[in-house]
DNA sequence: ATCTTTTATCGTTATATAACGATGAAAGAG
DNA sequence: CTCTTTCATCGTTATATAACGATAAAAGAT
């Protein structure tokens, strides 16, 4: 995963509401539509039409047109992906960091 | 974590600059003030002291005053911490998820 | 054919972010 | 004391984001 893939998912991960819809989704037996979730939160029909597009976008969710609706479903396999990722990331940097501590020790 | 922390620390890591500002503080010997960094970049050096700042207030980095410079290192700590709380989180979405898949195929 | 439901999109507004140059303060060097 | 280096902060500008209401389109129901 390119590190502006992996900045572009941290963007749309980094929003309260929007991980307050992805755990919505995923308690909604994947069967939820913009309205369901609205329901559940504060916020107008288009604002969290709004924050779904910006998951969709990202990769997040997938859509699933169904009559008059569209269902939304977590894509855990996106997620996980990114988790693996992000997780290589931040261990390449602590093995440079380990490792420059290593120099300054032999070198102190 | 907290959610909003969660979604505090996305918001901190989403942008590819500070990706990179993480990366060059790790390979530079956590021996790297705001100079350097901007020696490494083509932005001005308000621009990168601004990206160290939102890095500082969301805890990936830390300072350290030295002489007239101020050294940076990267947290890996609360790095490693950040990762685990995400992974449970995406490890939550995926048990709700699998759980709602069973409830739908036991239905019918 | 008409009405209802659902929802994406548009237009707007307010706020946040990202970028820059300029500046002042702090610490060390001459 | 003066000069230099380093750097955070301020002020500014442009763009992006988040929120809203209004609206139109699509699909189903009556």
């Amino acid at each position: 995963m390119e590190k502006d893939d992996l900045a572009g998912m941290m963007r749309a991960l980094g929003h309260p509401v929007r991980l307050e819809i992805l755990a919505i989704l995923a308690k909604s037996a994947n069967n939820c539509c913009c309205n369901d979730v609205t329901d559940c939160l504060s916020l107008a029909q288009s604002t969290v039409s709004q924050h779904l597009k910006v998951l969709l976008d990202a990769g997040v969710i997938e859509r699933e047109a169904k009559g008059t609706r569209n269902n939304y479903r977590v894509r855990t396999d996106r997620l996980t992906a990114f988790n693996s990722a992000f997780s290589g990331y931040v261990h390449d940097l602590d093995a440079q960091t380990s490792s420059c501590d290593r120099t300054l020790e032999a070198a102190g």
